[in-house]
Order: C-alpha cells, then sequence, then structure tokens
DNA sequence: AGGTCAATCAAGAATGATTCCGGATAAAGG
DNA sequence: CCTTTATCCGGAATCATTCTTGATTGACCT
C-alpha cells in the first residue's frame, strides 16, 4: 500500500485531498498488517488530526472500500476489519487476541470450472482459517485479549464452539 | 441430518426434548439444504409449534452450535445462516437474492505447514465465494432479493464494492 | 485571492440482529 | 402425581454501524 498511489487514485476519482484523509491513509499504509478496524484507525488517525469525527472515519472507509483501495473483513461477532493487501490470499484469525495474518496461497477453486457446474458466477471470496496465533497457543498472553472486543456482550459460548470446531 | 441422530445427541447430552426443539429440528431436517437463518427458522418452525419464541429461537441455535449438530454462517451484512452439512466444502453466496449453495472441495491448505511456517494453530475454518446464482446471473428474478436482507438500512456502496470486487 | 461545493463536524437518533433478564411453564424421573 | 429444574417467554438491552441535520471548513480551480 503506498501512500502516493492512494493519493492519485482519489485525484483521479475527483476526490479532495483533506487532512482527514491523510491522516487516514497514514494509519493504513503504517499499521495496515494488522487488518485495523475503524476504532483503531479512529484513534491513531486523531494523534496527527485532532479535528476528526468518528463518523467521518467510518464514511472514508467506506469511500476507500468503494474505490477499491482496500477491502472490507467482515465480522459478526467483532469489530469489521480493514484488509490493505489485495493478492490473493487466505487470513488466519486469532480467537484470543484477534490479530490477522496474511497467508499467501494460490487460487485453490476454478472459477470456470465453478461457472461450468454450477452457473454460479463468482465475483469476489473470503477465505479464513481461525485457530491461535503463535503467542496465543503458546500460553505468552501477547497481544491482550482486549484487543479482539465482541459487538455483544457476552458470547463465551461461541467462543467455545470456535475452540472446538475444526 | 438425521431427526433421529439429532435427537439422540441432546438425550446423550441431558437435554430435554421439547416441543420447541423438535419443530426447530424439523425445520433443520426439512430446509437445511437452503442455510436458513433464525427468522427463517423461526416462521417455519412456528408453522408446528405455536408457542414458539424468537429468543427461545436463537437459544436453541445456539445450543445446537454448542454441540456441533450444525454450524454458524455469520455475516455482517445480512442475517447469519446456519449451515448442517460439517463435510469439507466451500459455499458459494449469491449477493442479490442470498442463496448459499455448497459446492465441494478437498483441502487446500495443509494444517500442519501452516503451524510449521507461521506458528499458527488452525481450528477452524471458513471459505465463502461470492457472487450470482444461476437464476440471478440470468436475470430471471429468481428468489427474491428480499430474501437477503441487510442488516442496516441502506448498504447500496457495499452492493457496489460486493459486485465489483474479485 | 475568491468562490464553489465537497467534506467535515457535533451530537445524536436510528438500525437491526442478537443477547440478556426475571418470572412463568413444562419435561423427565421417581 | 409431584418435584425439580431446565426451558421458555416477552420485552428490554446491546452495540457497531449508519444516517440525520444544519453549520462550518477548507481543497481546488480559475
Amino acid at each position: 500500500m503506498e501512500k502516493k498511489s492512494v493519493i492519485q487514485r482519489l485525484k483521479e476519482k475527483g476526490l479532495k485531498i483533506t487532512g482527514q484523509r491523510l491522516a487516514i491513509i497514514d494509519v493504513l499504509v503504517e499499521h495496515g498488517h494488522l487488518h485495523p478496524g475503524a476504532s483503531f484507525i479512529y484513534r491513531e488517525a486523531r494523534k496527527k488530526q485532532k479535528s476528526l469525527s468518528l463518523s467521518t472515519t467510518y464514511a472514508t472507509i467506506n469511500e476507500f472500500i468503494r474505490y477499491g483501495i482496500i477491502k472490507a473483513l467482515e465480522f459478526d461477532e467483532r469489530e469489521n476489519r480493514c484488509e490493505g493487501n489485495l493478492d490473493e490470499h487466505i487470513n488466519l484469525v486469532c480467537d484470543r487476541c484477534g490479530k490477522i495474518t496474511d497467508y499467501p496461497v494460490s487460487a485453490y477453486v476454478d472459477r470456470t470450472d465453478v461457472a461450468k457446474t454450477t452457473g454460479f458466477v463468482i465475483t469476489g471470496n473470503r477465505c479464513e482459517y481461525y485457530g491461535y496465533c503463535r503467542d496465543c497457543s503458546n500460553g505468552r498472553e501477547g497481544a491482550s485479549p482486549a484487543a479482539a472486543p465482541r459487538k455483544h456482550r457476552s458470547r463465551e459460548h461461541f467462543r467455545e464452539f470456535l475452540s472446538s470446531r475444526r
């Protein structure tokens, strides 16, 4: 993710280069590998751009998604996250600390085959593996579990489910 | 998905066989291939069991998930769905009508490899392809788009994103 | 430098699937 | 039939996200 090319694309689309957008771009460039969520981006971008509201943060993220600059990683049980890596890969999602790691993988399904056999026309995909990252599976309480807040107050059963399924 | 075996498992776990649970099992057995969501299950199960509340429907679905009878397919932008097929496969999700189709695929990632190279211990996965099912891509207004209600009022931009990404 | 209009802000209300609560009901075993 | 206690119900609560409204700002072009 190159700051210059992002700015370039915004200009091409006729969007204005504002301080707020620049601050958010900076966060995406610097912390993109963390797959930051809206709250993280908001908190971090504010350090450089004091006048930034949460609604603008959401709006900007959505702009960037709309223009294909980033992708959204949606979750039901936790905050959504941003994906800056548009290359083909899968995501390793830690169920304990919420860390998301990219793992490169070549295409696993042939879109033409699917279209021929089922009539289904593929336009996008999402592939994730859940489990525990190195730190969390080692018992080392690496990143704080608070990094993966849940949308609903209690979802312990779901945690159980996550850790028992395969 | 066998009705008898589900009941068997509930008994083994010491759970009571109630009319509500039986009605929900029936829906899962009859309409499991549709990957029904909570609202569908609720609506359908009520035809047989008048005294069934939505909260009980959710609670029961969560019981079944906890005991590995079904899996959850979570979405942020639409209602979650239930997956009764526990065999390895991917899901083809139609962005227009919301239909979800199973597509069998052999393992695409070697868990041992991932653990060796990244230290990440995989416990579960999720793989989905988005696009348009045969009916919807043919312009035949097959299943009504209303079958895929969104959680938030307007997500047109997200639709755009879904249909433009690859 | 000035004008235009997109972008932003604040502050809040709305959204909607899902979860939680306290009191009522009924399944299962004796 | 009776007791126990899991289950159920109705309704309130939850929370990330979206959407208001109206006023202000500031990016960009001429």
